[in-house]
DNA sequence: GACGCTCTCCGACTCGTGTAGTAGACTGTC
DNA sequence: GACAGTCTACTACACGAGTCGGAGAGCGTC
């Protein structure tokens, strides 16, 4: 269902996210992205979140080369899922709805953005209101 | 402006939710609240959080009657836009839009939320065509 | 076949957070 | 004024997360 929990840390997320911006990389490869992104940390270190990671089975590896390559399991909307899961419960007991209405109250969005919102909209009246529940 | 970042563990916030729910209360309050939430824990353990969020500067005590009582000073807003801000730049380097996006998509509203949401992005509309930027 | 580079494995240390106990101060009651 | 109950202050400890170094294994090069 996508209710789960997943428990991760600030800097394991980082890593994370490299493998989801650029795709499957071995450890030297996590650590040069994050580098370039200003975060600068020792190879060990990487791997370790690396390692991490894969037992607690978020990422995967296979040595088909000369070094692990990982590649992640888990993916950015089931992290942004849950995420959210638990931020509107811890702050509104659950009540999603309040959440989305301060975020499109107090955030900026381009004109693409509000049009795409506009479908979803239009999706859910017709949706809700169409066939009798 | 409220791009600060505050740093609540996931017991403190349950404490400061306590009185943001009920108003300001003294240690045993707290605690008498949390016990019927389901979470049982010690009366120094719910002083010890109190007394952190105060450091912290996230609550203030006065003590005009027998105990100290504290007052949530940070509001639940200001975590909630703390929270999502750190959400959409972790996981979408700050692209909000995406967010909005996924959770419109995939979160239930309830009639009255959708108007809402409807007159927001009409707002968002008139705003953004009309004055030139 | 010795040297050097890169990789993995394992251990270690620190800091924040969650959790609580004890000691002492205060207050009200007989 | 002694006792019981409640409050605060201080201390402590375990655990996870963030951080890294050193030891040893593979592999390429002269």
């Amino acid at each position: 269902m996508g209710d789960t929990t997943y428990d991760l840390g600030k800097a394991e997320l980082e890593v994370l996210k490299v493998l989801w911006d650029h795709g499957p990389a071995a450890v030297r490869q996590v650590r040069q992205h994050l580098h370039e992104a200003g975060r600068k940390l020792a190879y060990t270190t990487v791997q370790t979140f690396l390692t991490r990671l894969e037992q607690k089975g978020y990422v995967t590896s296979d040595k088909t080369g000369f070094a692990y390559v990982f590649r992640a399991k888990l993916t950015r909307e089931r992290v942004t899922r849950s995420r959210l899961k638990n931020l509107v419960q811890q702050l509104y007991d659950g009540a999603a709805g309040q959440l989305v209405l301060q975020l499109v109250r107090t955030e900026r969005f381009t004109k693409e953005e509000r049009h795409e919102l506009q479908k979803l909209i239009d999706m859910l009246d017709a949706k809700n209101e169409g066939p009798k529940p």
